[in-house]
DNA sequence: GACAGGGTTGAAAATATCTTTCAAAGGTGA
DNA sequence: TCACCTTTGAAAGATATTTTCAACCCTGTC
């Protein structure tokens, strides 16, 4: 007889997804007193009762676990087993929906799981800013003309420094004949060895530090083929350069300077030139990867599991 | 053990929400072969788990229920059940998350625009894995410890030190004495001059790089407050860490080395680390901000437009 | 190559949870 | 007031989960 109402309401029975509620509301009239109490309580808070068992439900609400599991079956379940399931479902779909809460600025005085949510959330905007910016007949550009130099120079001065090094050591890496310059001097006197053939590239957020431009400069004078990564796709840097591949430029606040989303552009500009390279030189870069792996296997102490 | 284990990763114990998959990565290293299975049908297919008693999922992993209980303890859920409820909110959750088109792993023979999206997209859901997976109280801990430190010293070999630097340079600016040691053997030697009230701070993806562990015993031996940034909250570096911050481990390919993903998981940490830090110390760090930014202007040359 | 020692595993017992049963309590109309 | 039907919860019964423990399988050692 309970049986035959569940029918009567919900058909063929799919468990109901996320519209619980209105169930609750549908079926209440036909509910009996108690059941209406857990039902009431079903619908008010599914992830604290998600957290319950039977007994405790029934102990919530005031009834018995037969009053629970027939709540339960009313609403279109096996048994409570999978309504609380459901309840699960439910309340983690809620929690989903209320997540853009915290799309403000860093403040001071936010607390530390602010903080990684905000900064998380605002490295992954910056990647999809980059990615939809990215010209990819430049980067075509880019990674033909760095699969087959004879040699390749990558400037970077501060933040970008690490950057450059990055990518100058992932390079090595797969075989490549590459050197971060950090010292603005060896640099151009290492810029001054370049020709045609060569490959420099240039890595700076604003597109106007000095001490970057001018290798390039030196380099692109020599004859070969200069690549800017920055910021600025106006700056004076991309006067002396091939290829210009765009970084995106986030709003920065007072405690979260821009260096931090341009490294994660530049970043990302660096791995798909890098994996446009790999593929490229596939041949070579494979076998070069797996030995630079073996020889570090003997450098990690053994596992403790 | 298993406890301990459980313990060392999640803090206090506040059951994984959404980060499961994420989970299931970074302990998949530290899992028996069996557990591995369970681990793996449980990240590859929620939805049809959460419909699965332990009796069940035994059978369809060819285990037996208390290697499925034992893998649900690991997680980081007290038992079973509280895993399948989990599974329940995970299916859910993605029920609502469109699927993305291009998760498949990078190919040699890709065009560039992939490349570009599956790279971004893999970074993006690194850094929400990790952001989600960052034990905050942890995190927290770190952060009062480094705001107060009298000295910091980070150790960083490899693409790790890259990310030492990053975080050294950044703490410079704000005007903490912090230092990132490259060479194995200067870090150790500098390593014997910290004391009590002191801070190092040691990042390894694999958690085993003896070079970075070294500098980081002898740090702690010397009673310096001790941080380890690793993917492998199990491994021996962990031995010597008052505090340790997890990176996620993400799925590698041969195309896309681990290093990639776990350098945007490390920059994270490190820059989640660094905000809270500056948040801390504010009335210092503002000023220094800006100061080192006013000492850089004059370097860039004047915008052509 | 045999062996000790520790880690890994699943069968089965023990426990917790869920479901069903059934008789008592509560309500309703004659 | 009483007969009858509905609602309810205690307790028995059925499942599911957790724990225990001995056998098993490695791995490194002599």
């Amino acid at each position: 007889m309970t049986n035959d109402l569940k029918e009567s309401f919900s058909g063929d029975a799919p468990p109901a997804p996320a519209a619980l509620a209105a169930k609750v509301r549908t079926l209440a009239p036909s509910m009996t007193r108690s059941m209406q109490r857990v039902a009431e309580a079903v619908a008010g808070d599914p992830a604290g009762c998600a957290a319950l068992t039977v007994t405790g439900l029934a102990e919530l609400t005031g009834t018995s676990e037969a009053t629970v599991v027939r709540t339960a079956r009313l609403l279109g379940y096996p048994g409570y087993r999978d309504l609380r399931l459901a309840l699960a479902g439910l309340a983690a779909h809620q929690q989903s929906g209320r997540a853009p809460s915290v799309t403000a600025d860093i403040a001071v005085d936010d607390p530390i799981a602010d903080v990684v949510a905000k900064l998380a959330f605002d490295e992954q905007q910056t990647l999809a800013d980059t990615a939809a910016g990215l010209d990819t007949v430049q980067l075509g550009a880019a990674v033909a003309a760095a699969s087959t130099a004879r040699r390749i120079d990558i400037y970077g001065v501060g933040a970008s420094s690490l950057v450059a090094q990055d990518l100058g050591q992932k390079l090595l890496r797969i075989g490549l004949i590459a050197h971060a310059h950090m010292d603005p001097h060896l640099a151009v006197t290492n810029a001054v060895q370049l020709r045609s053939g060569d490959v420099a590239i240039a890595i700076t957020h604003s597109g106007s530090t000095g001490d970057v431009i001018e290798p390039l400069r030196v380099a692109f004078d020599r004859g070969a083929t200069t690549i800017a990564i920055t910021g600025r796709p106006d700056g004076p840097v991309t006067q002396y350069a091939d290829h210009v591949l765009t970084t995106s430029t986030a709003r920065e606040s007072e405690l979260r300077p821009a260096a931090m989303s341009s490294r994660t552009s530049q970043l990302l500009v660096v791995d798909c030139l890098f994996i446009g390279v790999a593929q490229r030189t596939y041949e070579t870069a494979a076998p070069a990867l797996a030995a630079s792996y073996e020889a570090l296997a003997h450098r990690h102490t053994p596992r403790t599991r």
